[in-house]
DNA sequence: AATTCAGACAACCGCTCCTTC
DNA sequence: TGAAGGAGCGGTTGTCTGAAT
């Protein structure tokens, strides 16, 4: 069909942005909310694709991300969820709201694939399946608690002593939104990964909010049954892109740019009438979240807002 | 100390889906 | 009902950083 592209292809800006740029575009979306995210460039000015600034938003500036430092819980869900529903990563995002889906999308290319390799490998070495049994992670008894404490980059199952927060640790570079992340930020010359400058940034926009205390945010929701989309879609499917819309209220409503969760929500709904799985998923999540009293799984990222 | 290599992640690209007219 | 436009999603690439040599 031969769409013309989003934007002008011509002066459109490319690569890092720049704190300058993140302010224009969180001034803006505080202003207008999030959404309609073609006048983005044509009002503010910025030298940059609508679905840049949108990218940008949903992956980096809005409130209440998390970022680095999965959980071995995320771990789970994240295995698990996606050897049920493959790389569909805004479904899987949603389950873990304060992810995004590039980010799970990234830990699951760099990390995880990895670990599920390993584990397959070694059950090819040590305990090969019979044929036809299921003993891959898309069996649906994959038993992802067995997967991450079992496997890792060096250990090969080493490591059944050490904690989860270590194991974590081993995999991840100190994530600039972590809670010990300052230090890290220091010595970090991309302005993109810089929890400094993004706090900065949004300090002045979260006090110039009339924004009560986040609670959806600020609770470990992420490990309480309301995390579960399928139970609070309803309260997140408002779009956030009306003009007049408050930032206030964008971030309440959970707008569909934040995470695909719009999209997701017919989808959901629809496989909540006719998919039986999901239903699995949900009782999955929900023993899980019994089974690791996720009380000490509260993070202890210090949110913006 | 310099160079090379691999890992991690931010960002872009293209496709698909959804909505509007 | 079909076409057009916008938004979202997933795959992929480019760049940066730290480790290894």
């Amino acid at each position: 069909m031969g769409r013309p592209p989003c934007c002008d292809k011509v002066g459109v800006k490319k690569g890092p942005w720049t704190p300058e740029e993140d302010i224009i575009l969180v001034s803006y979306i505080q202003e207008h909310g999030p959404g309609n995210w073609r006048s983005v460039p044509v009002s503010t000015g910025l030298m940059r694709c609508s679905k840049s600034c949108r990218l940008r938003w949903t992956n980096y500036l809005r409130p209440g991300i998390k970022r680095g430092n999965f959980t071995p819980h995320e771990e789970g869900v994240i295995v698990h969820l996606q050897s049920l529903l493959g790389n569909r990563w805004a479904a899987i995002a949603s389950y873990l709201p304060r992810r995004t889906d590039n980010d799970i999308k990234n830990y699951w290319n760099t990390h995880l694939k990895k670990k599920l390799r390993k584990q397959q490998a070694m059950g090819a070495i040590f305990a090969p399946p019979p044929p036809g049994s299921s003993a891959t992670a898309a069996s649906s008894n994959f038993d992802h608690h067995d997967m991450i404490s079992k496997v890792d980059d060096h250990g090969y199952g080493a490591h059944a002593a050490c904690s989860n927060t270590e194991l974590i640790a081993r995999h991840h570079r100190p994530s600039p939104f972590a809670a010990d992340a300052t230090t890290d930020v220091c010595s970090s010359s991309s302005y993109a990964s810089s929890v400094d400058n993004i706090s900065k940034l949004l300090d002045g926009f979260m006090k110039s909010s009339t924004l009560p205390p986040l609670q959806n945010y600020s609770d470990c929701d992420d490990v309480k049954p309301v995390v579960n989309p399928l139970m609070s879609f309803d309260r997140m499917s408002g779009t956030g892109s009306s003009a007049d819309a408050s930032f206030t209220a964008s971030v309440h409503q959970q707008p569909a740019s934040m995470g695909g969760g719009g999209c997701y929500d017919d989808e959901t709904k629809q496989q909540q009438q006719q998919q039986a799985p999901l239903c699995s998923i949900e009782q999955w999540l929900f023993d899980e979240a019994a089974e690791l009293e996720l009380s000490d799984e509260c993070y202890s990222v210090p949110m913006l807002f």
